[in-house]
DNA sequence: CAGGGCACCATACATCCGTATTACATACAC
DNA sequence: GTGTATGTAATACGGATGTATGGTGCCCTG
């Protein structure tokens, strides 16, 4: 079945958190996974379309968590406290994301030089910052929103400002620590959205 | 002389932006020299060596022109012209800008790994947060800043939004145009120092 | 002029990589 | 029962990589 697959991109994940992107190799992948290298290659053609695949299916989990995040924990009082759950699950705020996120990022720099994976990455911000301005929208139609905001540019300076917050925690703890990010994250929220909670 | 050894490191970085960090290999940087592969190892024991250095030199010449480019232009009126300076340099707003920021991008990704390159990072942020929180705070003295600004934490959240920005350019070059870049930073610039200029 | 250090080069070696090929099981079709 | 598809494995091959080693010219000092 396809949990076979799913391994080995998990594997991949692995590997990828621990060692970077560049430590990823067929061997590796099939030892991780405790395979041989022909299973590998049975389900990934070759080494690209892995590293492609491990990217989508990373990009679909991490939309999917994030977007569900609003749903969780019962009803929300406002749209702000609906946008802050879904970026703060975004941040690497404890070990899974964490290992989440420095993928996240080896992706990412990777797809600066691939197409496919900069496609991936275009929907991926697509779809969150999509969701972010109908959020801002419906603020600003709510009177949540501070004056003269424009969901759009929000949504994008939102987006950046929570890769940011990622990249800095990530490349730089010592600098930005996990409190600090998220008071950051808020103090944002509260120049857009002014109001109590 | 040491121009030699910047001649390897500049090839290192056209290396790295092309074709991106894990193309880099001792061989590739010789041959983009046009040195001999001794040569290489005569001034970079290592190749890990030889990518810190890189590294350490491109952090330098960053942060260098971003600092001083409030000097260039002439005088400044305001405070909030002078933080705009500085952070619209480090955008990839032309192609020499691009080119150092998917450098920068490739060697924060690695820094995620690797202890000595997260070490130049560490610096090279602490330099930029802390021009950034002594401009916030003397634009506070000056009543420019907006009401209950902390110096500290609108530094760290414009960093943080900086490189998000750039990442996010880099990587989303669709989905995030220059012009929306500079848009965002002039919004949240406008958000913490309110004011005609 | 002798000699030593500096900058540079060519080559060799062991290792790892991506991929192709071949083979071996099991299961299901006819 | 034979044949075919599917999943898994072992191995081979060409190429690239990091590094070590030995050698070559050249300048400078004595």
């Amino acid at each position: 079945m396809t949990d076979r697959r799913q391994r080995l991109l998990d594997s991949l994940v692995e590997i990828t958190a621990e060692r970077g992107l560049d430590h990823v190799s067929i061997r590796e992948v099939a030892a991780a996974a405790d395979v041989s290298i022909g299973t590998v290659q049975y389900y990934c053609r070759t080494k690209d379309e892995m590293v492609l695949m491990a990217w989508e299916s990373l990009a679909e989990k991490i939309i999917v968590r994030a977007m569900g995040g609003m749903d969780r924990g019962g009803t929300v009082a406002t749209v702000k406290e609906c946008i802050r759950r879904v970026v703060l699950e975004l941040l690497p705020l404890d070990e899974p994301r964490s290992v989440e996120s420095r993928v996240y990022l080896a992706f990412a720099a990777r797809a600066v030089i691939s197409a496919p994976l900069a496609e991936v990455q275009h929907s991926l911000l697509a779809k969150l910052r999509g969701y972010l301005a109908r959020a801002f929208a419906h603020a600003k139609d709510e009177g949540e929103a501070a004056a003269g905001l424009e969901p759009d540019a929000a949504a994008a300076a939102t987006a950046a400002l929570v890769d940011g917050l990622l990249l800095h925690m990530l490349t730089d703890p010592g600098g930005l620590p996990p409190d600090s990010a998220v008071a950051a994250m808020d103090a944002h929220l509260d120049r857009l959205l002014p109001g109590n909670p």
